[in-house]
DNA sequence: ATTATAAATCGGATTTTCTCGATATATGGA
DNA sequence: TCCATATATCGAGAAAATCCGATTTATAAT
């Protein structure tokens, strides 16, 4: 749990925006055809407006941040929220700062 | 409150130290000379090893976030955390994320 | 095997951040 | 008024972040 790189990666607001929506797959996401069990398909989040590579940029900055959890399911990859580490990244946070 | 801007103002380093810092001044600033009840002389934290130039851009970005207070006395300008914005900013921080 | 789809990586252009030294501004004291 | 000290601002260079299109890799279906 690398408190300045969670910091960094959430200094970001399409990365803020990607980690909201995941709060909510289900409004956010009407579009997949995946069960949301699995988590958000990638592709999904180019509703942002931005690219196929910088979304997976963005993903990939999360997911070595901790911020989310990515699993692979045939030819997709499904992204979910890590609330572990998201809640301990705020506990030390509420104490570091 | 900006978030956003909170969240870039801590996505650096020195900018943590700094506000970590802050938290105990008799602790890392034993050279002031100033009263603590006051606060930090902006000078003291040349003490990262950054140049002056530098560390009052840092402080300008720290202020304009609203993290921290300042106040002119003669010449020096000393600072201090605004726990009150800190506090609303984790408050926050913990709903959203 | 070939083709199609999903995602990651590469290479490069643009923008932002970080840093510095030099200069400007503000205050205080002689 | 003139000089010293403290801080802010300016201008520029270096580094990092952002973004894209093109390509590569991985999986699946035909």
């Amino acid at each position: 749990m690398d408190k300045d790189e969670i910091l960094k990666a959430l200094a970001n607001p399409a990365r803020m925006d990607i980690l909201n929506w995941l709060k909510n797959p289900e409004e956010h996401f009407p579009t997949q055809e995946h069960p949301f069990e699995m988590g958000v398909c990638a592709s999904q989040f180019e509703r942002c407006g931005l690219s196929q590579s910088t979304v997976s940029s963005h993903l990939g900055i999360l997911h070595r941040a901790g911020l989310v959890t990515s699993k692979r399911v045939g030819q997709w990859i499904f992204y979910k929220r890590n609330e572990e580490t998201i809640a301990a990244f705020l506990q030390q946070l509420t104490q570091d700062l």
